[in-house]
RNA sequence: UCCUCCUUAGCUCAGUCGGUUAGAGCAUCUGACUGUUAAUCAGAGGGUCCCAGGUUCAAGUCCUGGAGGGGGAGCCA
């Protein structure tokens, strides 16, 4: 046997030839009968099958025993023009190895269709499924074209830490990272911990954000991103939360309110464009299977402006709804998710990006306005999934950054290095936050975040 | 973390008022079929009824506690 292999994605395209090829792969069905039998053969380079054609009497009735669903396989043959329906080419079995058995009365994926609850407990065999397949090519997709968009946009990629020193990011509970014996924790006369002998020398803990490091980027190279797993350790039991999840960042100099919108919405529509035009097949069968209305949907979304306004203005209009809210209605109020479900799914019935929002419900380093009430911070709020982007123009004065961080009892001492960007050439400056899974949510018609990333993490659940 | 629903064959589920030997479809296995498309047809095998207690002559079924999972909420991306 040869060893240069075809990717089934590129056999499927083939014309019929005369030369005989190679492919390997996994069988995921197999039937017929005692003269033919008809193999499909996926290699995971495209959610298409090659049907592999085998003439039962050329082969030994062993060798035809061992392929089974699950099992892994080389096959040599001719490419010919396919005489039965479903696919226009498919290969003539000349040559057979068998390189992985797979006991079909033990195998847990079967012919039929799995649930998604089912599938999660079998996280280590689901991306042989159609539906995970699909998942994470659309995922290795987005990954490529978030790259690339920022490339291409004059943007550079700043390797954030994951470890870090700092308990002020303020965006939810933290992982601790330590390497002091559990068993044996040296404390300090007050009974507080003793972090002296720890590998750093001080309480660490796995980042919620890449943000307050991402600013001092851009304040050097101009626009920056990041790209990165993102630890909350909050106690989410929800489809859209999970306690390991990757963090789109990016942040830009010179930025104002309108350019982060401008930018949130430009990135997304690219990204959604990128899908439509490089995943095809992929969405095709998601849109087929889970959510019919999901090309549509990407459709809508790209051809259509996203709704600006003002949290003042949306809340005027939540308090002129004709539907009851379990949650009250008021100025100074967060929204919650009913509220902008309303303005997403029944008022505007697109995108939205809110605005403006009353300080006290929003992080210290947001942009203050005149009014003293509110700041530039910028929610874009999508169907189904709500939040998608959470950001904002940055506070680039030194005194009101001070000052709120004052208010809010922040030691200045824990961000001292985050406050000299502020008093060392400080700039106008605007960013904003992705989630990675929220972004495969939409995208892929999911609906829940747990099957759109290989091994979910969340609260007790780090199997795999 | 709160509210709520669920847990029975490999998978998806049914199981009446607490009653005698716990069922179905699919999957698997065996057989049939000269080109199938989640092939079809016939037959067979397959059970810790989530776990631990309790009530009862008798528990898959009722009660208490626990574990796991789904949906909703909060926190957020």
């Amino acid at each position: 046997m040869k060893n240069e292999h075809f990717k089934i994605k590129e056999v499927l395209t083939l014309q019929p030839v005369d030369t005989e090829i190679l492919v390997k792969g996994w069988v995921r069905t197999k039937r017929g009968n005692k003269n033919v039998a008809f193999v499909a053969l996926n290699d995971g380079s495209t959610i298409n099958n090659l049907q592999i054609v085998v003439e039962v009497s050329n082969f030994s009735e062993d060798l035809l025993k061992k392929i089974t669903t699950g099992a892994c396989i080389a096959a040599q043959g001719k490419i010919v023009k396919s005489m039965g329906q479903g696919q226009s080419v498919e290969m003539q079995a000349l040559e057979i190895e068998v390189y992985g058995e797979c006991d079909p009365e033990v195998y847990p994926l079967q012919k039929k269709g799995h649930t998604l609850e089912f599938l999660r407990e079998i996280a280590h065999l689901r991306p042989r499924t159609n539906t995970f397949g699909a998942i994470l090519r659309l995922r290795h997709a987005m990954s490529f074209a978030i790259h690339k968009y920022f490339n291409d946009n004059g943007f550079f990629y700043l390797h954030t830490p994951i470890i870090t020193g700092s308990d002020a990011e303020g965006a939810g509970a933290m992982f601790q990272v330590t390497t002091l014996d559990l068993k044996n924790i040296p404390l300090n006369p007050d009974k507080s911990v003793n972090y002296e002998d720890d590998f750093f020398g001080k309480s660490t803990n796995l980042t919620v954000s890449g943000q307050l490091e991402g600013e001092l980027g851009a304040m050097a190279l101009g626009a920056i991103y990041t790209f990165g797993p993102t630890f909350r350790a909050e106690n989410s039991n929800t489809p859209r939360h999970l306690a390991e999840f990757w963090m789109i960042e990016p942040e830009v100099a010179f930025y104002e309110i309108k350019d982060n919108m401008d930018l949130a919405e430009d990135f997304l529509k690219y990204l959604i464009t990128y899908a439509l035009e490089n995943c095809e097949d992929d969405l095709k069968f998601l849109n087929e299977m889970y959510d019919k209305e999901l090309i549509d949907r990407l459709k809508f979304v790209i051809e259509n402006d996203f709704q600006r306004l003002t949290y003042t203005e949306g809340i005027k209009i939540l308090e002129k709804a004709d539907q009851k809210f379990e949650f009250p209605v008021f100025w100074g109020a967060d929204l919650q998710s009913e509220h902008e479900r309303y303005l997403v799914e029944k008022h505007f019935k697109r995108p939205v990006i809110l605005t403006d929002y009353p300080k006290d419900i929003k992080a210290f380093y947001m942009k203050q306005n005149d009014d003293g009430k509110t700041v530039r911070a910028m929610d874009v709020l999508f169907p189904k999934i709500g939040e998608i982007i959470g950001g904002s123009q940055r506070e680039e004065s030194y005194e009101k950054l001070t000052q709120r961080v004052d208010e809010l009892g922040i030691p200045q001492k824990d961000l001292w290095w985050y406050l000299e960007t502020r008093k060392f050439g400080t700039a106008p400056h605007a960013g904003f936050g992705l989630g990675f899974e929220r972004l495969l949510l939409f995208v892929s018609g999911m609906a829940n975040i747990r099957d759109v990333i290989p091994f979910p993490r969340t609260p007790k659940n780090a199997e795999f």
